[in-house]
DNA sequence: ATTTATTTACGAAAATATTCGTAGATAAAT
DNA sequence: ATTTATCTACGAATATTTTCGTAAATAAAT
């Protein structure tokens, strides 16, 4: 269990996603998937990695002469803490601020609004 | 108008705050407001603005012997050009898994629910 | 067997962001 | 008039984040 959830660099956010997406991978992977969203060498990768299984933002097991990386924190956990923080210094704290200018924004689908509907439903119910 | 919306840092985003909750107002008067936040010297606000004002984040108007500044940027836009950015890079992309993630963490009141469904019904009239 | 490619480790440079000290000007207080 | 307080400007120190070069080890290819 993660106690403090510790706040991802913008690099380290991006390599999380990497990992959320592909489970445990490669520095290799890891890089040619980065590579694809923005100029990054390969000891770069590696670097950023390191300092993420050091933080314990990332797990690894060796694999005969090489790593895979797997993240150790959840996608979910730290997406609420960054929601959060982002609502405080982006929203003053206003969270449904935030809901509403993205509805608004937005293109949102038929089959996405209905889940929106029902997760408000549910709200309701429960209160 | 703001052709290429600057990204404010952390603590720029604080100042942002400041100056739309109160207008016009002296570094002085940022200061004191951001003291209540967190632990800054004066020299530091007022660096921080002088900074800002080369980016043309801010304006300033000299009242006397001293400025006023003012956001040279509105809320709303910057607010959205940051949710675009987060939908990115916290959320792989996908803006209703915001919107439900929020929704579903956060109190929301009673009006605040009814706005949200007054929106989404707008949204689907538009459809 | 030697060369080439791939891997990890690691230090340190480069880039970015934050903080503050000091100086000089001017106003306010004594 | 002198001292004290308050303001701006600005350089530079710190802290943080990102990037990459180089070395050492090992595997793969020739």
């Amino acid at each position: 269990m993660q106690m403090e959830p510790i706040k991802p660099t913008e690099s380290e956010l991006q390599i999380l996603q990497v990992l959320w997406s592909l489970g445990k991978a490669s520095v290799r992977q890891v890089n040619d998937e980065l590579s694809k969203v923005r100029d990054i060498g390969y000891t770069t990768t590696l670097k950023l990695l390191q300092i993420m299984f050091e933080k314990k933002i990332v797990s690894r097991i060796e694999e005969g002469r090489y790593h895979l990386y797997e993240a150790a924190i959840s996608e979910e956990a730290t997406q609420q803490f960054l929601v959060d923080k982002f609502v405080d210094t982006a929203f003053r704290g206003s969270a449904m601020k935030l809901v509403m200018q993205t509805l608004g924004n937005h293109q949102a689908s038929k089959e996405e609004l209905d889940e929106i509907k029902k997760l408000i439903a549910q709200i309701e119910d429960n209160s």
